[in-house]
DNA sequence: ACTTATTTTTAGACTGCCCTAAATTTTTTC
DNA sequence: GAAAAAATTTAGGGCAGTCTAAAAATAAGT
């Protein structure tokens, strides 16, 4: 009856390219997202339908039911808060704590992560940025835009990132460009649209819009 | 070529059944510990072989290769730091962290372990008097002996417990018995051997032989 | 709209870990 | 030291999750 670690990883998946709208998942997406074949992710889709954790019907994509939506947060409440423990308590880099949060997320109890939520003083986002649900699953509302949406002249805060692979986060860290600091938009080139960016009003760089499409910031 | 949770908790508890000198261990003692038939068992342990992580002859029992102690050691580790932790830091009770740590000591992922670790401050026991073996594999020593065999009038220091199970460690939390505790053997009854013993300086009750045997303490 | 291309599902098979039942080996007992 | 008892291994099979190859359904192109 328990949900297995493949299982629950489905849900997580099926929740994350499904989108804040619960837009329809088609199953090659998911094969992607799973790193498995199409074939096998049809045989997980009827496991999970025979759960009721997901509305499937054959050839039509795939979305969450209401008790797939409540598990699949559980799990991002639980990686996310692993994610903040990793690096707020044991030190490490925002860069390199996802593979272990994507272990971590699976240990059940639900004491153990109300405790650990406590613990960290229930924050409300996680190392990049990202809405942490609290234990009855609501998200923490945020409205931030990327910053290749920022007009010319204007000063934001960076608050997220939308790209959470190693590289790119260390990209950042080279830059200097971490949660919280200051932005300011000081000119957007024409033709490649990169941006001139002032960081922490100390020293300013160029961020090409591959970049800036990727990081998530509030006006100031 | 990675070990799997399933041959992970094999090797600890062979290295937990086999005790420090290493003795062999039966088949059906592993059926026992890990809770499946002695056929299951057998299979595994061909597989075990095959890694050369465990000494194999059919019939004759099995002992840990060098590398097979070296990784039980590990899982050991993990399992020991993690209950510190969920004790020290999440304020879990001793008899509540077992089953978890038995899900977190399966976390890959060296540098966790490692920082994990040094954030507790390296200790050297863990919340039920276990030593932790350091990342080298190195077990502290503590030569403990049983409340059982200490004589009248001995006073001794409370140092860890031989029985694992929540029942008994709950036991012991309602009889007012933890860790660190002074106590004074003032009587051994004749018949049962129940011990009459005075418990950090303010209360005295009787303790059961079935208890003692599984209460170690040193010397004060 | 009809043919082609793409996506998805079915069919059949493999591995890891478990099971029961039966055969074999070791240990115990007299 | 042979017969009975206990421990262990083999034989054959099941379930979860994956795969490839082939069939079926949907989407796209002209």
């Amino acid at each position: 009856m328990a949900n297995s670690f493949t299982e629950e990883n489905y849900l997580k998946i099926i929740h994350n390219i499904s989108g804040p709208e619960g837009a329809e998942v088609s199953t090659n997406a998911l094969a992607e997202g799973t790193a498995t074949r199409a074939a096998s992710v049809t045989d997980m889709l009827k496991k999970l339908a025979e759960k009721e954790l997901i509305n499937y019907k054959k050839y039509q994509g795939v979305t969450l039911t209401e008790a797939g939506e409540k598990l699949a947060l559980k799990i991002i409440r639980k990686h996310r808060l692993w994610e903040v423990f990793l690096v707020e308590t044991l030190g490490f880099g925002w860069d390199e704590v996802h593979d272990i949060a994507e272990e971590l997320e699976h240990i059940p109890s639900d004491r153990l992560v109300d405790r650990l939520a406590s613990f960290l003083g229930n924050p409300q986002f996680d190392p990049h940025g990202d809405p942490i649900p609290d234990a009855k699953g609501n998200m923490p509302t945020a409205d931030y835009r990327k910053l290749s949406e920022v007009a010319e002249g204007e000063k934001v805060l960076m608050m997220g990132v939308l790209d959470h692979e190693t590289p790119f986060l260390q990209h950042l860290d080279r830059s200097g460009i971490m949660l919280g600091c200051r932005m300011e938009v000081q000119e957007i080139n024409d033709y490649d649209k990169s941006a001139l960016v002032l960081i922490d009003d100390v020293k300013t760089l160029f961020i090409s819009q591959e970049v800036s499409k990727n990081l998530l910031v509030q006006r100031l």
